[in-house]
DNA sequence: CGTGTGTATCTTTTT
DNA sequence: GATACACACG
């Protein structure tokens, strides 16, 4: 691979990837060329199951793009056979944009998908099989805690001291085991209360979901092993049509993916095949050469790496990878544990700290690219300090010529994000944030959806209660109560009961909000599954959702707001609009089910848009699968990595540990290791220690801009070097009292390195909390300017418009910053 | 029925 | 330091 910096993220050993199609027909030249014996053997072994254990950076996804490729190249399968499935929809749509580029347009018709889009295409056109229709509704997480909190109310059983969170985790971990409240209340020990009130909310969540013709997450994958085994002939076709499975990110998958892998992969037994249609789609077209009877299993490939599972508190199950050999006898194993990505410096580090994970094979990445740079080391007085760190050293690296796109910083906890934000924002770094509070997860969002499942899916009670009174109507819980009454009564949906608001024994204002409420809904319903049998436009989603908007209020209300956050709200509201009309764009067929799957599928992680200008800042766990030339793991602290909440659970530490693995494993050149002595978490300062992980780590692979002992918070309470014992506890001591000494040392100065930002002495939680605006403060290139914690400083440019005017300052002490002219804490003088 | 105030609990990680 | 909830008031 280049040495340069690229925007691009070449594939390993891809110094040939530009020559695809050379040889069309035969030669497979191109897919094999310069691949490493165990790559060959990845990606030709051909046999009913393969494992490849792939450790970081090894090149699994070239590997799996070209096995595919192969496989199409040389006419083994066609794209219809072809299920290839990946843990996020990014992965899934790179994935397809490789093979494409490998084999061109042959590549359509594959399924390349999550676990989750992939059940639920085969879920819409079962769903009529048993009980559901294909327009059911997902509930994403907040969907299914809020209607668990409701029956953990009506059940009474937060008397058992459950919440609504302890509730929907038991749930989910007992779903993804493939039970059901049945299944489990025949094991469970009934003389207990408590366990007989779970049940019983258990029992009535399915219900509900049921009525409400939904699924949640789980059941996206339950249902379809559900639907498999209950239909064995629906099951089989299926089975015939995928001759092909790869799964990506093996070592997450849970008891409930593994069952779903395995119902595919099961012979077709059947005497089969009425070709069979559904809704009018034919599913398959049978082969005439291979009629009917027993055909074996399709063929299975995994590709994972134990050394960096890290959702098992999601239900991943590792032992799925690590008895891959027991449960499929004569599957062939290869290892890739060639490192096509890190210099040896980051990692042997990683080798370092997986290494003390006792339970695990060992396994040893190497890689030829040399030494390369120490990893830097950095310890900030509080967490702004570490983002100012952070900040300066991104700087440094841009001018240095490594483009923002080619950096990452990563953090435990989405909570972290905030100081780094801050500032980024004053040092006008551009950056974006992945994951954390998503954009369809905010209520505005939520409830214009809401309103879009009530047309989609009128038996989904919760979407319909949920818009009853957004924007206000005047409709409290009183009247919600009659409708709900009055439903019962006359055996109607809560929806349907809005048609007869005159029934409802509730004053004439708020009959009349009703009647208002229910002529837009069935208006929209009108635009968008028009009654009668002609196909709803494109557009009919976009229009439909404006006018819900309009004609509802739901927008002018929010206009005439005057808390500042509704102009933010409505920016939401039209940016949605933007994507619906995109997904008409899109997918000129897609209706409003399409519609809302997509968007209850989507994570942020997905979010495609490489503006490759942009920082990249995100979870470790939103970190898997990705690489950047430069990465910034920062609060390494004992509580946050390894969490605190880990170490009572069992494998915590040691997930804990993978997750660490992941972070530093996906550097290409550049590793920075930050903590914070302080750190404010819950409002108030907490004195934090270096994370254990540190000290994994080869003490001369690390090069410390400032060690944790260079560091003492508020002048000192005791010294935190590394390696140095701690007699008893800490943090409430205090009276060692030698901190001075180090407080006072003067910070090391390396050549070509940036200076620190400087002021550190003043510097801790220092930095305003509160946004300012400067207004239109004018600046040109020669003023000169005091900022609050850089002192004086000359401005040598300006440049950008309006909002986002960047004062770059040549600071007498503290060096060159960039600053948003609007926002950074500065004054002419 | 809506709004305002006070209070408790909170933060792991995600499809 | 934020948000969600309970409660009291208009």
């Amino acid at each position: 691979m280049s040495e340069a910096p690229s925007p691009v993220i070449l594939p390993p050993g891809s110094s040939f990837g530009g020559v695809h199609g050379a040889t069309s027909g035969a030669a497979a030249d191109d897919l094999l060329a310069g691949l490493n014996p165990q790559q060959l053997d990845a990606v030709t072994y051909r046999g009913q199951a393969l494992l490849i254990v792939a450790g970081a950076g090894s090149g699994k996804t070239s590997v799996l793009t070209r096995r595919i490729a192969l496989l199409l190249r040389q006419r083994e399968a066609w794209p219809s056979q072809i299920l290839a499935i990946t843990f996020t929809n990014k992965a899934a749509g790179e994935m397809r944009e490789r093979v494409v580029q490998l084999v061109g347009d042959s590549a359509r018709g594959m399924w390349i998908s999550t676990f989750h889009s992939a059940c639920v295409r085969i879920l819409r056109r079962e769903a009529e099989q048993f009980g559901f229709t294909k327009s059911f509704t997902i509930y994403d997480s907040g969907d299914s805690r809020a209607l668990i909190k409701r029956l953990v109310k009506d059940h009474e059983a937060d008397a058992f001291g459950f919440t609504p969170a302890a509730m929907q985790s038991r749930i989910s971990k007992l779903k993804n085991e493939l039970q059901d409240a049945e299944s489990y209340a025949r094991q469970a020990n009934m003389s207990d209360p408590a366990e007989r009130v779970f049940i019983e909310v258990f029992a009535d969540y399915q219900r509900q979901l049921q009525k409400a013709n939904a699924f949640d997450f789980d059941d996206l994958i339950g249902q379809t092993v559900y639907l498999f085994r209950a239909f064995p002939q629906i099951a089989d076709i299926y089975r015939r049509r995928f001759r092909h499975i790869l799964v990506d990110e093996y070592q997450d998958t849970n008891a409930a993916q593994y069952a779903l892998i395995h119902e595919l992969t099961r012979p077709v037994q059947g005497n089969a095949p009425e070709p069979y249609a559904s809704n009018g789609m034919m599913i398959f077209e049978p082969d005439p050469h291979e009629a009917a009877g027993v055909e074996p299993g399709a063929a299975l490939t995994v590709v994972g790496d134990s050394d960096q599972s890290i959702y098992a508190f999601r239900g991943a199950d590792i032992r799925n990878i690590s008895e891959f050999e027991r449960d499929f006898p004569g599957a062939k194993v290869v290892l890739l544990e060639q490192n096509y990505r890190s210099t040896q410096n980051i990692l042997s580090a990683a080798n370092a700290v997986i290494g003390n994970n006792f339970d695990r094979k060992d396994k040893k990445l190497w890689s030829d690219k040399g030494a390369g740079h120490a990893i830097v080391g950095f310890t900030g007085y509080s967490q702004h300090d570490e983002a100012q760190f952070v900040a300066d050293e991104v700087e440094a690296l841009r001018r240095a010529g490594m483009p923002y796109g080619e950096m990452a910083v990563f953090y435990r906890t989405n909570s972290q994000s905030r100081a780094l934000e801050e500032i980024f924002i004053r040092s006008a770094v551009p950056y974006k944030i992945m994951g954390g509070t998503k954009f369809y997860e905010r209520a505005e969002i939520k409830d214009a959806l809401a309103y879009l499942v009530a047309i989609a899916n009128p038996a989904d009670e919760m979407a319909v209660r949920r818009i009853l009174n957004r924007p206000r109507r005047g409709i409290g819980d009183v009247t919600e109560s009659s409708i709900a009454r009055f439903a019962e009564q006359h055996g109607l949906s809560f929806r349907d009961a809005l048609a007869h608001p005159g029934q409802l024994g509730v004053g004439p204002k708020i009959q009349a909000a009703i009647a208002q409420l229910d002529a837009v809904l069935r208006e929209a319903t009108e635009i968008m599954l028009p009654a009668s049998g002609e196909v709803a436009p494109p557009t009919a989603v976009a229009e439909g959702l404006t006018l819900l908007l309009q004609k509802t209020g739901y927008m002018d209300a929010l206009r005439a707001s005057r808390d500042p956050q509704d102009e933010a709200r409505l920016e939401n509201l039209d940016e949605l609009i933007a994507v619906t009309r995109d997904f008409a764009r899109n997918n000129p067929e897609g209706t409003i089910a399409d519609f809302l799957t997509e968007v209850a599928l989507v994570s942020d992680a997905d979010d495609l848009d490489d503006e490759s200008g942009v920082v990249s800042l995100m979870t470790m766990h939103t970190a898997k699968g990705l690489e950047f030339d430069a990465v910034f793991v920062t609060g390494v602290e004992e509580d946050l990595i390894p969490h605190r909440i880990s170490a009572n659970e069992p494998g915590g530490p040691q997930e804990e540990r993978r997750l660490f693995y992941v972070g530093i494993t996906r550097a290409r050149k550049r590793l920075h290791l930050s903590l914070a002595m302080t750190r404010a978490q819950f409002g108030e300062v907490t004195v934090a220690m270096p994370s254990r992980f540190l000290q994994e780590i080869p003490a001369e692979l690390i090069d410390w801009r400032q060690s944790p002992g260079d560091v003492n918070s508020r002048g000192g309470t005791q010294s935190r070097a590394l390696n140095a014992r701690r007699p008893g506890g800490f943090g409430g001591s205090g009276s060692s009292g030698s901190g001075d000494r180090f407080a006072a040392r003067e910070l090391p100065r390396r050549e070509g390195l940036k200076p620190l930002s400087t002021a550190m002495d003043k510097f801790p939680n220092r930095v305003t909390a509160k946004v300012r605006d400067n207004g239109d403060l004018e600046l040109t290139a020669g003023d000169r300017i005091r900022h609050d914690d850089f002192g004086e400083g000359r401005v040598e440019a300006i440049t950008g418009e309006g909002a986002k005017r960047i004062a770059h300052v040549r600071f007498d002490t503290a060096g060159q910053k960039k600053l948003l002219v609007k926002i950074a804490p500065i004054q002419r003088i």
